[in-house]
DNA sequence: AAGTGTCAAATGTATGACATTTGATTGGTG
DNA sequence: CACCAATCAAATGTCATACATTTGACACTT
């Protein structure tokens, strides 16, 4: 019985993404370091610049680096953000592999669990974050600033329930709900009122956890409802 | 006043990537289809080859497509999975941006919450599998497959709960919490003995949901706290 | 029927040239 | 001295061509 092992012929560009995202792991480069140059990763690494630009290629589409070009420019750690749990969320979505139902389900879930922990964890600032956004809801009645005003307070008691991952697939979810929203174009004043948030955030402020869950259960339940069945209709027109 | 706007120099490898990706979010190439060869692409969009590899090399890093070689390889579009949202909550961990910790209340909040409604979607099929699982979790004593036994359980549970996404974070947070502690390489019959599932697996063949959630987060409350130590303590001494 | 060799189509890599972008430097001008 | 414009240089972006490698398909042999 032999030994043998099959030979994984590894593309050299695979290599120098795997080489270079390790270091970037092991903070041997550092959020806005710069990579070296393409030129000195040529001679690093004894490839072409082909390979080096593809590898390179991987890493940003990769959300590990951003590319900037010029005298001064060059690959450059990003701070990695949530931002790529939000893209693969709407790209599932998009591609049909999620149903608009499963994604208010799934926020049906999460974000009364979200306020509940908001609620626990509410401070001062965050206090004062909350009643300045509820009092401008009603700051435009232009479309598109009405629902970004309509949204604010879902966005501050996302950030406020002390754990960034919960934090970042609730933001996804309320972010792509919008999206969907926004290609019906529905009456943002009819769907989603200004002041539907008032006793929610006076229960977050008074740091009842259970009434907090509970009314923003209430909240999404109605208002995901109503657009469940608004985009229902618009998607029978449009087939 | 002028319409004028900003002339955004897009490279010409976004462009075409851009094309690509709308062309299959528009299901004009589905799971499995071959998207044209770089040779056609080129005549296609007039554009050099390195541009055009480019594109895909960036498709294919978002998971969009795969590359195969050969004479019949090219990029065939990839049947779109939840992957990339695993790999992306693995990404932030590793780069530091989520700890431990976060991790394991974020489960400890998902998952109990993930047994409530797979008991209220427990189908016969479902309690085999669960019922299968449970019995062997003993099959073996060796290190990495005691693991993957006394994880069963938690894999099922997530598929059972009928939306997609939760099933898809839900499986992330439990695979990170293996990855880490595939790390520390505790003992596994120590921290998580057989058979710590019956009692679960029964409330949701009884399809008592609130059971069910109630003895999830017991058993993860338990078992998280426990890692969570040993990890702490692992840390300390690899500083 | 099974294995072997050859071919062709596709991706992978190397190289060299030129284009473009963009901050930094320089130098002139008020 | 301050400010503006021209120039420069370093880096990425694109193009073109050649060759290497991979891999299924096919024909050919045994």
């Amino acid at each position: 019985m032999s030994n043998f092992t099959p030979i994984k012929q590894v593309k050299a560009s695979d290599e120098v993404f795997n080489q270079l995202k390790a270091a970037i792991f092991d903070s041997q480069y550092l959020a806005g370091d710069k990579l070296p140059s393409e030129r000195e990763l040529i001679e690093t690494f004894t490839v072409s610049r082909t390979v080096v630009r593809e590898s390179i290629k991987a890493l940003e589409a990769h959300g590990l680096v951003e590319i900037k070009q010029g005298a001064t420019g060059g690959a450059f750690v990003k701070q990695m953000t949530f931002e790529r749990l939000t893209t693969a969320t709407k790209d599932l979505f998009f591609l049909n592999q999620m149903s608009f139902k499963e994604i208010c389900e799934a926020r049906l879930e999460i974000e009364p669990m979200v306020a509940r922990l908001a609620a626990e964890k509410c401070t001062d600032e965050f206090k004062d974050l909350l009643l300045e956004a509820c009092a401008r809801e009603n700051d435009s009645l232009e479309y598109p600033e009405t629902v970004s005003l309509r949204s604010q307070v879902h966005y501050i008691l996302a950030d406020m329930c002390g754990n960034r991952f919960l934090t970042a697939i609730d933001k996804s979810l309320i972010q792509l709900v919008a999206k969907i929203a926004h290609r019906i174009k529905p009456d943002t004043d009819e769907i989603h009122p200004a002041g539907l948030h008032d006793d929610l955030v006076q229960a977050v402020i008074n740091q009842d956890a259970v009434e907090a869950e509970k009314l923003m259960h209430l909240h999404l339940k109605e208002f995901l409802d109503i657009l469940q069945k608004i985009e229902a209709d618009y998607r029978e027109q449009h087939s």
